[in-house]
RNA sequence: UGGGAGAUCGUCCAACGGUAGGACAACGGACUCUGACUCCGUUUAUCUAGGUUCGAAUCCUAGUCUCCCAGCCA
């Protein structure tokens, strides 16, 4: 695979030319995610750019857990979320947490509080909506916008301190509620929320907003270029406000709880910087509708190898490097865009063309007997691992009289262009030579029992007659030999490119591909018997599969379709 | 006259005032003991209208279209 020359993007540039002017000395990205749900593969842009833009630029790229919202967060999450990054290929120069900083965001409020850039607000979630105005109209001031600094600081206490029900009373940053940019009309930097938190228990019920902590957590930890997705476009003057105000640099006190932690707390003044989030067709990327697809059980779980999430992916079979190829060949910009999923795909084959050993196996099979070896007869051949890499060895492979082929591979009244089997017709048989269809074996309904074929020794691999043209190979397994095994053969999950699409009144629902996964028995050639779990071949002329992750046993082997081989018959 | 952003082949991405190029896709061909891989070739694009300029995808003006924002979500 074309080993990362990296691609270069506006973002790149914007860290090439800080370095250059001599801004930054060494560059600090972060990928923080919300531990709220599995990481699917928009994700991996993100997770390319950032920890990609570190490591070629000998900087820092922390993992840091956007967990500020503990109601919808678990553990389960940030576990899984971990596993994903490292699986990607990425190592976090340190793992972080938002709520890390807890203790620090309350000291900054108390000052925004004490400069008079926030007030605690009575206004119930419904008031606030009311007050904020509307897209066209301003908002109007809260009643409660000029308590004073000391009233401000009291209530404040008191909400840390449990005085306050949920939603009784928010802290608000004191702005301009006619500001054109709604996200400037006060808003909300601290909520009551009485429930525990994933990493830090019940030790607060008041919990920072995003816009707040985001940009705190970015200066903590000395982040210089902050990337995120373009809905975030117009926090970023409310990012650059908070971090204005407070002023961390100027004020050592503030970070003082991170350091007692042991932590560092190198800070910066961070940049914020957006582009567009990646998007593919033919799936649902959305966390809301990944989420209702395990719970309502359209797909076995998260790591369903249907699903667009990592974990999914990675039980499908495709290798982390095709992913950060991807990442690499659609680039990062600020247009909105939607990726074909053949990109993914091509960058899948070519990895695995590279990589995967070849095998032989027959998914749909029908019988041949070779009339003119002996009753019993078997033997061993021997088949290269790899046609374009010698050093990957060769396998016994067990030939017998009695074979399974691909009941595709025959056609009794072929249609034109068909190259392989026909009755009377030639075909070679991969590693053994060619072999004439004689005769059609029937049951008694008149469907094929069998085939009959009688082989020309003469086009024996190995021997000079071997060299005569025939149009077709096809693969065999002995039929003495095979060992049957579950196969998965996957297919995309939804049926049109945009299943957000909800014209119609259609839903993606509606869109659900009835044979995204078909379950079949297939016949491997006997060295498979040796697969484990994750390893994944090339099915010669089938396309490429993965012994399953979880449910492989070497007594009951699972294959799972990586996907197909490329296929330029008419 | 709410604020913010974006428009280049079918899809993504380049071109940073000087030959519109690459990847994927599609199509055709060569090769082939995988109809794979590989190789060769072909088709198709600068949102519109003006302007500046010897020269505009790029600069200016005016439009058009698309996306995001009214969570005590991130």
């Amino acid at each position: 695979m074309s080993e990362v020359l990296p691609a270069n993007n506006f973002i790149r540039q914007i860290v090439i030319d800080d370095l250059a002017s001599g801004k930054h000395r060494t560059i600090s990205t972060r990928f923080p995610p919300e531990p709220n749900g599995y990481l699917h593969i928009g994700h991996a842009k993100s997770i390319c750019l950032n920890f990609g833009l570190a490591a070629e630029f000998a900087g820092r790229c922390n993992l840091r857990f956007d967990d500020t919202n503990p109601s919808k967060e678990d553990i389960e999450y940030v576990e899984a979320i971990k596993a994903d990054v490292r699986w990607l290929g990425f190592e976090w120069a340190e793992l972080r947490h938002a709520s890390d900083y807890f203790e620090t965001f309350y000291l900054c409020a108390q000052q925004l509080i004490r400069d008079g850039h926030a007030y605690v607000c009575d206004l119930n979630a419904e008031e606030v909506r009311a007050y904020r105005g509307t897209l066209t109209e301003p908002g109007r001031n809260s009643p409660y916008r000029e308590r004073t600094v000391e009233e401000n600081l009291d209530l404040f206490a008191r909400m840390r301190a449990g005085d306050f029900a949920d939603g009784a009373c928010t802290l608000r940053a004191k702005i301009d509620m006619a500001s054109g940019n709604i996200n400037l009309r006060d808003p909300a930097i601290y909520r009551v929320r009485k429930v525990s938190h994933q990493n830090t228990g019940d030790a607060w019920c008041i919990y920072p907003m995003y816009d707040y902590a985001h940009g705190l957590s970015d200066a903590i930890e000395g982040v210089t270029h902050s990337l995120c997705t373009l809905e975030f476009e117009d926090h970023r003057p409310l990012y650059d406000w908070y971090l204005a105000r407070i002023n961390l640099a100027a004020h050592p006190e503030l970070t003082a709880p991170v350091l007692s932690q042991g932590l560092s707390a190198p800070v910066s003044t961070p940049r914020q910087i957006e582009f567009s989030r990646l998007n593919f067709d033919y799936t649902v990327m959305s966390k809301r509708k990944l989420l209702a697809l395990v719970n309502d059980g359209l797909v076995a779980g998260w790591d369903d190898p249907r699903m667009p999430t990592l974990i999914g992916i990675r039980r499908r079979g495709y290798t982390a490097a095709a992913i950060r190829e991807m990442a690499r060949r659609v680039g990062v910009t600020k247009q909105e865009s939607v990726i074909e999923f053949s990109v993914l795909e091509n960058c899948v084959r070519e990895d695995l063309d590279a990589l995967a050993e070849r095998r032989m196996a027959v998914i749909d099979p029908i019988r041949l007997v070779i009339d003119n070896l002996p009753e019993g007869h078997v033997e061993t051949l021997t088949a290269a691992n790899h046609p374009k890499d010698e050093s990957r060895g060769q396998r016994a492979l067990p030939f017998a009289r009695e074979l399974w082929i691909e009941r595709e591979d025959f056609m009794e009244a072929p249609v034109k262009g068909f190259h392989r089997l026909v009755p009377g017709g030639e075909v070679r048989l991969r590693f053994v030579g060619i072999v004439k269809c004689v005769d059609i074996v029937r049951n008694a309904d008149g469907s094929i029992q069998e085939l009959r074929g009688h082989l020309d020794l003469d086009s024996r691999s190995g021997m000079p007659g071997a060299d005569r043209k025939v149009k077709g190979t096809i693969h065999w397994v002995a039929a003495t030999h095979a060992i049957a095994a579950e196969v998965r053969l996957y297919d995309r999950l939804f049926t049109v490119a945009d299943p957000d699409d909800e014209h119609e009144g259609k839903t993606y629902r509606d869109y659900l591909n009835p044979d995204s996964v078909r379950i079949v028995t297939a016949r491997l050639e006997a060295s498979l018997a040796r697969a484990e779990a994750e390893q994944r071949f090339q099915f010669e002329r089938l396309g490429y599969f993965v012994a399953d992750r979880i449910d492989h046993r070497a007594d009951r082997p699972v294959f799972n379709r990586i996907c197909t081989l490329r296929d330029s018959k008419k």
